[in-house]
RNA sequence: CGGGGUGUGGCCUAGCUGGCUAAGGCGCACGGUUUGGGACCGUGAGAUCCCGGGUUCGAAUCCCGGCACCCCGACCA
């Protein structure tokens, strides 16, 4: 992409209506609008990563035989009626809204009644199981409280998995395997060695429950965790219950606490959706059988703006490779013959880049770029040019090196 | 939802004990000079001072009501 193309512009000064760091980076180097609290617009670098994170998802989730679907935001009330959930006394952060005619109707905050209706029309038999699927989906919360920037959203983009199981013994069996599979996620993210699987409170189905905790001064949480031994707990459920269902003795372990945001949650559902919403097979003997599902949530832009409030300095943000809306930020010193060729090779490689084609002074260039935080960065300019080629240099890293321009396509391919 | 804070051109702010044409910086447009770390000079455009009501000769400024945003708390499959 062009730069000259790119309308959203870099600001100097953080807006006033932001505290968070991730907020701030994220609004002065362009990537997101807010429309209001806890709800922003990905603007197109903030898209690119975006999808960045949605495709390592996608990638892990697909190698484990999920499929991806897409369901409704608007729900109808009636399936919800079924399990409990419509009122709001036992959920209160619904979004209600009506058709013309006075239809009551709800903006989905989750989805596990819809998607369990669905499977209605398709599963009868054990032979149509296991069936595991996903979706991005915008999930509205009418949460009291917006906060921490992109922490906290009343709307936004949510990753959510269910598997359908043949019994509570092969739903484990899967719910086992996706905790290898978001640790992977994680990873791939750039987050894995900040993230810890987490003892949680189980809710009503199971007595506990695992999250992904990052370690992150704004999240909302605290994780007590021992590094070494690789093991936390939400400080919510740290007491001596714990300790005797995890066979913890505590004077083993060197326990210390840290703010840590919840990125990911995995939970077990039981036969509850499925029994309350008449999802049955039959089984070999013709018996019917009750389901047992699993949900496995991921906030997509809420892993972003860890990313973004883990991965800075003081001049702005350092995406990790995996993540960055591009991998190159090239920068042309008033050389674009020379550079508009390279941008063109690079782009052949598959190579994404952001090209600075703008006709504005250097010093502006370079800042933009370290706000915008793209991994590599090549200037472009006399100097570097009559010292044999181009610069090269990577966000994170203080030195530069010269290399010849057709071996940087190589380098970075 | 309880408490605290803040609302002034696109962005960041000053002005707020009432008083002249609402000031500055960033950004934007035009002209010129610049060109390796957010350049400089000049000219110019751009404002329902959050909204509604009130007090007053006169309100960005004082009073009342509302809304929005931020923070703390509560809440949070």
């Amino acid at each position: 992409m062009k730069q000259s193309q790119l309308f959203t512009k870099t600001i100097k000064e953080d807006p006033k209506d932001e505290t968070s760091l991730n907020a701030k980076l994220l609004t002065r180097g362009g990537f997101v609008y807010k429309e209001m609290a806890g709800v922003y617009t990905f603007l197109p670098l903030g898209l690119r990563v975006i999808e960045k994170i949605k495709q390592i998802i996608r990638e892990e989730l697909n190698a484990v035989g999920a499929l991806e679907m897409k369901l409704t935001s608007l729900q109808q009330k009636e399936n919800w009626e079924k399990t409990g959930r419509w009122d709001d006394k036992v959920v209160d952060d619904w979004f209600k809204t009506k058709l013309k005619n006075g239809t009551e109707l709800g903006l989905a905050f989750t989805h596990e009644e819809a998607l369990t209706n669905i499977m209605k029309n398709f599963v009868s038999s054990y032979k149509d199981l296991p069936i595991y699927t996903y979706q991005f989906q915008t999930k509205f919360r009418n949460e009291l409280r917006a906060k921490s920037g992109l922490l906290r959203g009343r709307e936004f983009i949510m990753k959510d998995l269910y598997d359908f199981s043949l019994t509570k013994e092969k739903h484990e069996e899967f719910y086992e395997k996706m905790k290898g599979v978001y640790k992977k996620i994680f990873n791939r993210i750039g987050i894995g060695d900040k993230t810890y699987l987490t003892i949680s409170n189980g809710g009503t189905f199971s007595k506990y429950s695992f999250e992904f905790q990052t370690l992150c001064e704004a999240g909302e949480d605290i994780l007590v965790f021992d590094k070494k031994k690789n093991i936390a707990i939400n400080k919510d459920d740290f007491n001596d219950e714990v300790f005797k269902d995890f066979n913890i003795n505590k004077k083993d372990y060197n326990f210390i606490e840290k703010k840590s945001a919840e990125v990911g949650d995995i939970y077990n559902l039981g036969d509850k959706y499925s029994k309350a919403l008449g999802l049955t097979y039959a089984d070999k003997d013709g018996k019917e059988k009750s389901i047992f599902m699993g949900s496995y949530g991921i906030g997509v832009p809420r892993v972003m703006a860890v990313v973004a409030e883990i991965y800075n300095d003081k001049n702005g943000l350092i995406w990790p490779e995996s993540v960055a809306p591009f991998k190159v930020h090239l920068i042309s010193l008033n050389q674009n013959k020379k550079a508009e060729k390279i941008y063109n090779d690079l782009q052949k490689q598959g190579i994404e880049v952001l090209y600075d084609d703008r006709d504005i002074a250097p010093g502006a260039k370079f800042a933009d770029s370290d706000l915008i935080g793209i991994p590599y960065r090549i200037v472009i300019s006399e100097r570097s040019l009559k010292s044999g080629g181009v610069e090269l240099k990577k966000r994170d890293k203080e030195k530069s090196e010269i290399i010849d321009v057709r071996k940087v396509i190589k380098k970075l391919g």
